[in-house]
DNA sequence: ACGAAAGTTGACGTTCACGTAAGTTGAACG
DNA sequence: CGTTCAACTTACGTGAACGTCAACTTTCGT
């Protein structure tokens, strides 16, 4: 048994912490193609890594309509090898905003923690008040 | 003159790239807080640091609220000392986001590096089909 | 002094990303 | 066999983050 080869909505429910309306939505904007067995959905393996990286991508701010170029990337083996140039391109900006959006988020980062420094030194002083006063 | 001490609603939206709906939006969700002139607004400095910080931290996928909380860090000379230690707590978890958000960034820039790499293998044998087989 | 330009306040509309409720279907269990 | 339960479809509702339009007032140039 290889991690059971799929899983049920529920499964997948319980596994990425999001509700059922979900998977579904995305599977209505094509973001993820659940096989059918009857008509219950079933999640393969190519499901969970796409789910895994749109909550990812979600987190940095990307859109669905984004995340869904962006996973194009992802399977293009399924594709017409005509569309790899394109969806390179597509991948090269992605890149760069991300990039970008790294660099950004260092600069943050730095920015943040010097105001905990200061704000750490305030509450210092609010520790020991007027120790110089008496 | 000191970089004009203030902006004007349209000049701010020239700057930042933003609407006049998006900068009284953000007032009414106390974002901003230009100063008046009659009924006109007068963007500070300080909000112009304050969207700085509002458009970037967009950009990581901070919703606007978040983004209030965050503020509040910065402008703590405004307010009571004793708000210090919750404003502090608060950045403390937003740094962490933010931090945790990064590793994701680099996992996620790295693996599309990858996948770009694998790409270009793909694209250079395109280029040159079948050369084996001849 | 007057008309255009810029700014203001409502108030309603829109898009995205789902939530939620109502009714249906199919497998499963006692 | 009835019912219970999970999953399904359809459809309307919702909060966030603005867009857009109407109807003022204020300001500025000529």
């Amino acid at each position: 048994m290889m991690t059971e080869k799929f899983l049920t909505i529920r499964e997948m429910c319980d596994v990425f912490d999001v509700t059922a309306r979900t998977l579904r939505f995305y599977e209505s904007k094509e973001l993820l193609f659940p096989v059918r067995q009857g008509q219950k959905r079933l999640f393969t393996k190519r499901d969970r890594a796409r789910l895994k990286l749109i909550l990812r991508a979600k987190r940095f701010g990307f859109s669905l309509e984004q995340v869904r170029q962006l996973l194009d990337l992802y399977h293009i083996d399924d594709q017409q090898q005509t569309q790899i140039r394109k969806t390179y391109e597509v991948a090269c900006e992605r890149l760069a905003d991300m990039q970008r959006q790294r660099d950004e988020l260092d600069a943050a980062i730095s920015d943040l923690q010097e105001q905990m420094n200061w704000a750490e030194k305030i509450m210092q002083a609010d520790e020991n008040p007027k120790q110089a006063a008496e």
